[in-house]
DNA sequence: CCAGTATCCTGCAGGC
DNA sequence: TGCCTGCAGGATACTG
């Protein structure tokens, strides 16, 4: 995985403790045990949290397991090994690297706030910034171009080129766009899957992502789709400038 | 400091 | 059927 575990460490440190609520930071997991301690876990692009039964077949790239006393286990599985799963100190939440740079809350009241001049002082394209964990944490490539495609903004357009009306109306549809996908239980494709390890089921509906070659359901024009930063970026060329 | 690219790894879809 | 290529939800080291 990206971050090397001492799973025997781990073993010693976790046996007997229970689990807490767990916690989200930007795309971080925070499993608390008790009394203190915490898994740090990333999913990457493939990775899936299962909680299933302790009999249950295991599926391929199952990296990690944990017996519970209810005969369950939890188990860490990830064919790409871009996440990882990492154990917190107590305290440490507030120097790992990973966490520290994170930008703020994508849900937080005050984006509308404080996101248009984070961007407006940037000279990379939009699409680009919303991927940029440092400045706001939480909003992946589907949402970066779903959000873009909803505000009628070009996903090149950069930063310092857009007005901070403009740029409070995509910090408005961001937080729509994500409330909406968690109201609806995110977004699956191909192998992804729930924690009750079945195969992914479609549940939210993507205007522009993956729709490349289909009509924008807004305008009607043919949805485009270019790279933008390294990462496939699908959009409007009539609705989105 | 900033922006853009290469890279890690496996599975799968599509072309031949 | 089987082989090959390209592409995929992400983060980060590196280059210019």
């Amino acid at each position: 995985m990206r971050r090397p575990l001492d799973v025997e460490r781990l073993a010693k440190l976790a046996t007997g403790r229970r689990f807490l609520e767990p916690r989200r930071r930007g795309k971080y997991l925070l499993l608390d045990l008790e009394p203190a301690g915490s898994l740090l876990a990333h999913l990457g692009m493939s990775g899936n949290l299962q909680l299933v039964d302790a009999s249950s077949p295991l599926r391929n790239h199952t990296h990690l397991r944990f017996d519970l006393e209810n005969g369950r286990q939890l188990r860490f599985v990830d064919p790409r090994r871009f996440g990882f799963v990492d154990w917190l100190e107590p305290g440490e939440e507030v120097t790992d690297g990973s966490l520290v740079a994170l930008g703020i809350e994508p849900l937080d009241p005050g984006l509308d706030e404080e996101m248009p001049p984070m961007y407006h002082a940037r000279s990379a394209p939009l699409k680009s910034l919303l991927l940029d964990q440092r400045l706001v944490a939480g909003i992946g490539n589907i949402y970066a171009v779903e959000a873009l495609w909803r505000a009628g903004i070009h996903p090149r357009r950069a930063g310092n080129r857009t007005s901070l009306s403009r740029l409070a109306n995509l910090a408005r549809v961001v937080q729509v766009v994500l409330a909406e996908a968690i109201t609806q239980g995110g977004t699956t494709l191909r192998d992804f899957a729930g924690t009750d390890g079945e195969a992914g089921y479609f549940a939210v509906k993507l205007s522009v992502y993956g729709r490349q070659g289909e009509p924008c359901t807004r305008c009607g024009a043919t949805i485009r789709s270019t790279v933008i930063g390294g990462r496939t970026t699908a959009w409007c060329p009539t609705c989105q400038r």
